[in-house]
DNA sequence: ACCTGAACACCGTTCAAGT
DNA sequence: ACCTGAACACCGTTCAAGT
């Protein structure tokens, strides 16, 4: 066996007597959340392990467990730190509107800032200290609208899973074409096309025609589909509202 | 070593002359496909693992990769054939509106039944020929309501994202409650209100005024909150289609 | 061409043991 | 109370070898 140096022998020069020479700051669940989301803001949610955190912080996937529950909770919490750099507006009635939209780009600009999290805003209503922030200023905002707390709240679930699911496309875009050359992706698209056109057209007259029509879909951009999304969601909510009077 | 019977001992009485004795169909694609399914119908997409699936044809996971790419790939064919069993309309551009809530409301009552499934669909737009089969019917509908092929395509991903939300969502509720009774379950929303309710009132009126105003979210049942999304979705279309007219 | 066993490089979580 | 090493029971995928 060979001999190891140990952080207690005091015969080392750069060992302060009394502590130990590198005392690693402790654990807490805090720590741990800090790594985990370095992990997953360097290399994704699907890069986040157990052990990869442990590794971060220099010790072993079990010692995690007196901090915190699980994988899932970890992410939770997580997840709630991210709700935290959300913007909330200060309500006003009168422009319910405008202010849910910019709401809702403001998170899905922050969630996009941490890859892969979009995934985990699916798994439930957001229950954390920030989470209720963000609840409070969506079911606030569609209060203020018009409608009752009850049908508010739902609102605001609505919101939630749109901003989700727009991040989620966006991501999995990325990820399978990311490495792609602008060239790569249109070449892709005309092959698309192509097979579309290819199809039988009794069968699928629309699709053809959107094939032979030029533009495969035309709001074009990430951002104008989420734009064009967003406005169809808050046309559809002052209708309903509308509706209720 | 101990000895093993083999499938061509001629001695053995079982053994038909000629043939081994129990010859087990050959693996295929469509086999494989087959038992993912069985897989994901009685346990969940969960459990399906391409080991599991190899285990049910009796043989090991690597020779699935003859056949199938990757687990990804099978899980796009499993959905591809879920896809088959969704009824589409034929197409009443006067009654669009209600079409559309039909074809919506039968979608996600297949993808439900497939346990675990929804999460699949967000992975991108169906391509297989039953997706596509979804894709001209639902972009068909939106351009028989008024919509450009190309605008219609992109309902038609909205329409496709509704349906996989709700289904995630449902599951998700079922698979955090499913065990409960209903007793427990409304102990558990009682103490949600109560903790909404001990909620500074200053930074949570809406929340807090919600939770004493009886019924947390109005909309209250799964098909009540599907059926009033759904809705608001087809408001904001109408609206939408409107507005460019 | 298809199938196989064995291995590679991972997972989350538990548990008895240490301090 | 907190931390650890080791183990349990899994993963998806690859690869050389067999038929």
């Amino acid at each position: 066996m060979a001999y190891t140096v140990r952080m207690a022998d005091p015969f080392l020069p750069w060992d302060q007597y009394g502590k130990p020479a590198r005392t690693r700051q402790p654990l807490s669940r805090e720590a741990i959340v800090d790594a985990a989301m370095k992990i997953i803001d360097e290399q994704g949610l699907s890069a986040l392990s157990m052990r990869a955190v442990a590794q971060a912080l220099d010790t072993g996937p079990a010692s995690l467990y007196a901090h915190v529950a699980n994988k899932e909770q970890l992410i939770d919490l997580v997840l709630d730190r991210v709700y935290g750099e959300i913007e909330v507006p200060e309500i006003d009635p009168a422009r319910w509107q405008e202010q849910l939209k910019d709401f809702t780009r403001s998170g899905l600009k922050v969630i996009l800032s941490h890859r892969g999290l979009s995934a985990a805003m699916l798994g439930g209503p957001p229950m954390g200290p920030n989470g209720l922030r963000l609840m409070e200023a969506s079911v606030g905002l569609a209060h203020a609208a018009g409608l009752s707390e009850a049908h508010a709240a739902f609102m605001g679930e609505l919101v939630g899973q749109y901003i989700a699911v727009n991040a989620l496309e966006q991501e999995t875009f990325r990820e399978r074409f990311g490495a792609a050359s602008e060239d790569e992706v249109s070449e892709w698209v005309d092959q698309f096309r192509g097979y579309l056109q290819s199809l039988p057209p009794e069968r699928f007259p629309t699709l053809v025609a959107l094939a032979r029509s030029g533009a495969l879909m035309s709001p074009n951009t990430e951002e104008e589909r989420f734009e064009m999304g967003l406005d169809i969601l808050v046309r559809g909510l002052a209708s309903y509202i509308e509706s209720r009077n």
